[in-house]
DNA sequence: TCTGGGGTCCTAGGACCC
DNA sequence: TCTGGGGTCCTAGGACCC
């Protein structure tokens, strides 16, 4: 049987999850900035309209922003990470297969959904957006680069309705002439530069091109692009997330750090968040590294470092992880120097039912697991609570500001919208 | 003055082994 | 003086994605 993909992107993501819970944004531009307010990660369509670019740090547009009377809102994580569940699990109903691309898209396995695949289409918009509030555009074909470039061509139309199915189309060819090759899935700026010096200009052109040259330049990756947009799939679908092989917690500070008490609290906070999450992903960690970044200092460098280390039995217990990453600052730690940015990866993740005892592991494992057990249920029932270790420090001075942050409306009881 | 955070995969090259 | 060939594993860096 022939396959169908689906790709359903919601629109314009975070700035939509913030008008469901405020009416007064409709039809207004809006912008949702990065941690620290740094730079413009979600726009709505007059924002767009207005030139203000992805990515752009929020500081060069601020003009255009302030003349326009355009809503600007820090990021708020919990409310987006909540708005994607009910989506997800909206779009769960409408498949048997999916997978959770990233917080505001997901593939749908549609094969065998019968010929009115449209139809299918707009009945799964309709219905996400009347449940949870949250619009989205929603492009089918028979390999998941057919479905993303069938996504775009959805979200460039006016209509509001619209769902676009490439299997159906006689003319894909016509279709994909319309589409830059830059805005192909899986080319970005430096393939892109490279394929229109090579006179390559659309997404047509790359999927007429030749196959040899296309290997030697970009490698086997650039030729699954060429086979998916021949309709040949190359990508499956990744079922039940596969589980992670690495876990980064790294955020810039709200000030430059120089002390190392302060940069001790935030590194703590770190590990601390880093332990949460693998024991979320039931794993354990072999390897961490630490990283800490300079402030930028004439001139115009950031000193990156960072220090490797691997642990003598996997772990996920937090005062564990504490203690590596303090030791591997103290290393790090120059005193004197501006620190902006501090972060630590785990690696060498393994399933934390069979980690590998070491002969002169001093630790009581079992403790320590119901110790964890008990901390995080403490948190996810009650974020309010603030519950921490003491290493993470008291007042965080260092702390990402989100200084226009929208309440967390549907994780927190003391922030829920209120009807007036 | 002010530029985010979190991932994946692939490749080339070096170390090492027989 | 001549100085093989094949394989694995690991790491760093590049490119891409959202």
């Amino acid at each position: 049987m022939n396959q169908v993909f689906a790709l359903v992107d919601c629109n314009n993501f975070y700035v939509s999850c913030e008008r469901v819970f405020n009416r007064r944004l409709e039809e207004v531009g809006v912008v949702v900035l990065s941690n620290n307010d740094g730079c413009i990660i979600s726009r709505s369509n007059e924002a767009k309209a207005l030139g203000i670019g992805m990515g752009v740090p929020a500081f060069k547009v601020r003009s255009i922003l302030e003349n326009n009377n355009v809503e600007v809102f820090s990021s708020n994580y919990a409310l987006y990470a909540d708005m994607s569940d009910r989506v997800m699990q909206t779009l769960s109903m409408f498949t048997p297969e999916m997978e959770i691309y990233s917080i505001d898209e997901a593939f749908l396995n549609l094969a065998g959904i019968g010929d009115n695949l449209t139809d299918y289409g707009r009945q799964i918009k309709t219905t996400v957006e009347k449940w949870t509030g949250i619009p989205v555009s929603i492009g089918i074909g028979s390999t998941k680069t057919l479905a993303k470039a069938a996504n775009k061509i959805a979200k460039r139309t006016d209509d509001a309705n619209i769902v676009v199915d490439l299997t159906d189309s006689n003319d894909i060819d016509k279709v994909l002439e319309s589409i830059k090759v830059e805005d192909v899935w899986g080319v970005g700026l430096k393939r892109a530069a490279k394929l229109r010096y090579a006179g390559v200009e659309t997404a047509l052109g790359l999927k007429n091109a030749d196959t040899n040259r296309i290997k030697r330049e970009f490698g086997v990756v650039g030729v699954r692009t060429v086979y998916e947009l021949r309709g040949i799939s190359c990508y499956r679908l990744a079922q039940n997330p596969p589980t992670k092989k690495t876990i980064m917690v790294s955020r810039s500070f709200g000030r430059a750090v120089d002390d190392i008490e302060e940069l001790k609290e935030a590194v703590a906070c770190y590990a601390a968040r880093a332990g949460q999450e693998l024991r979320e992903e039931k794993t354990a960690a072999n390897f961490m590294t630490l990283f800490v970044m300079t402030t930028h200092s004439r001139p115009y460098r950031r000193i990156f470092n960072s220090d490797t280390l691997g642990f003598p039995t996997a772990t996920n217990y937090t005062p564990e992880l504490i203690n590596y990453s303090l030791n591997a600052l103290e290393r790090l730690y120059r005193s004197g120097t501006c620190y902006k940015k501090a972060g630590i990866i785990l690696s060498g993740l393994v399933p934390e039912n069979k980690i590998q005892l070491s002969l002169f592991d001093e630790f009581d494992r079992d403790k320590s697991r119901r110790l964890m057990q008990t901390v995080d249920y403490i948190k996810n029932m009650m974020p309010e609570s603030n519950l921490r270790w003491a290493a993470e420090g008291l007042s965080q001075p260092w702390q990402v500001k989100f200084s226009r942050r929208s309440h967390r409306y549907t994780t927190r009881w003391d922030e829920l919208p209120e009807v007036a």
